[in-house]
DNA sequence: GAGCTATACTTGAGTCGTCAACTAATATAG
DNA sequence: CTATATTAGTTGACGACTCAAGTATAGCTC
């Protein structure tokens, strides 16, 4: 009668790690980000992917692929970065539909601005606890789930 | 000049990692255990670690440090738990201040009945894709991130 | 080249959670 | 015992997303 399927199996532990770390980490990286930078997470991660993008530019549903948000999520985000002369809209010639996120030198140079502090915080939460080894075996356990398909900053289109 | 500070290290892989993990998951999952059952993993881990929990109650500020919320989110959270009868308030004689979070035998049913898919979800995502030792690998090292402090699915109080 | 389907994006409404401010009860100190 | 601090909880305003629906452009098929 003791409860039988309620934890103990080694996924479930994995998994309520997940949770839990992710809410922890998240919580304490977003709210050094955001005092420090004002920038949210997911903000970062927008200039990042812009930066690392070829003309510094980005389909908003090719964003919203890499960050996992929805488009209409995109279209919020980037309302904001927008707002804050970090990312500029462009059109594109042969499809008047899209409509790219281009990173601006004043969201490059926040991007600067913000990296140093936020890798740091990062690099703390880990490397703190996690030899190298133990970072990649981490890094590479995680990579086998779902949602992580290491895009690879590389140039291809489709 | 490479992007230098721009990605690369195993520590920085693993948070990306940890960040996508767990947004796909988290909507995969959560999508599937609402559409079966109306509940969202939150209003889950609620039941669970009420029907953990000695007397199967539990104080709303002991579910947040458990669940890693705010005290408001709490309330927010048992709102609508309270309004679908899965959780009653209970007045602690000892402390005006408290009020408790009990689970009412309608909300230990309903976790029973999510409890089957849900887990089976959870385990289908992991053991798909890893070993038991790689599982136990995972969650080991989840385990050292902070705000996963195993408070052990035991039931002994503090 | 007319009609259908698919794609890119935006918008309104709603959910879930936060923070800051507040109430109420308890604990602690002088 | 009174004054102050601390702890439990709620509430209002707001932020970040989601979903469903809508607009506009592109592409396919006959």
């Amino acid at each position: 009668m003791r409860s039988q399927v309620f934890e103990e199996r080694p996924s479930l532990l994995a998994w309520v790690g997940l949770l839990r770390s992710h809410s922890a980490l998240t919580r304490a990286l977003n709210a050094e980000l955001v005092s420090a930078h004002g920038l949210t997470i997911n903000d970062y991660e927008v200039l990042l992917h812009l930066a690392r993008a070829p003309e510094r530019q980005l389909r908003r549903v090719d964003l919203a692929e890499r960050l996992l948000l929805t488009a209409s999520g995109i279209t919020r985000l980037l309302d904001g970065l927008e707002r804050a002369g970090y990312v500029a809209k462009g059109q594109c010639k042969s499809d008047a539909r899209v409509t790219y996120a281009v990173l601006t030198d004043e969201g490059l140079e926040k991007l600067r601005a913000a990296a140093d502090s936020h890798v740091g915080g990062v690099r703390q939460q880990f490397e703190s606890r996690f030899s190298e080894d133990e970072l990649e075996t981490l890094a590479g356990l995680l990579a086998r789930l779902p949602g992580v398909d290491t895009d690879g900053a590389s140039c291809s289109p489709d």
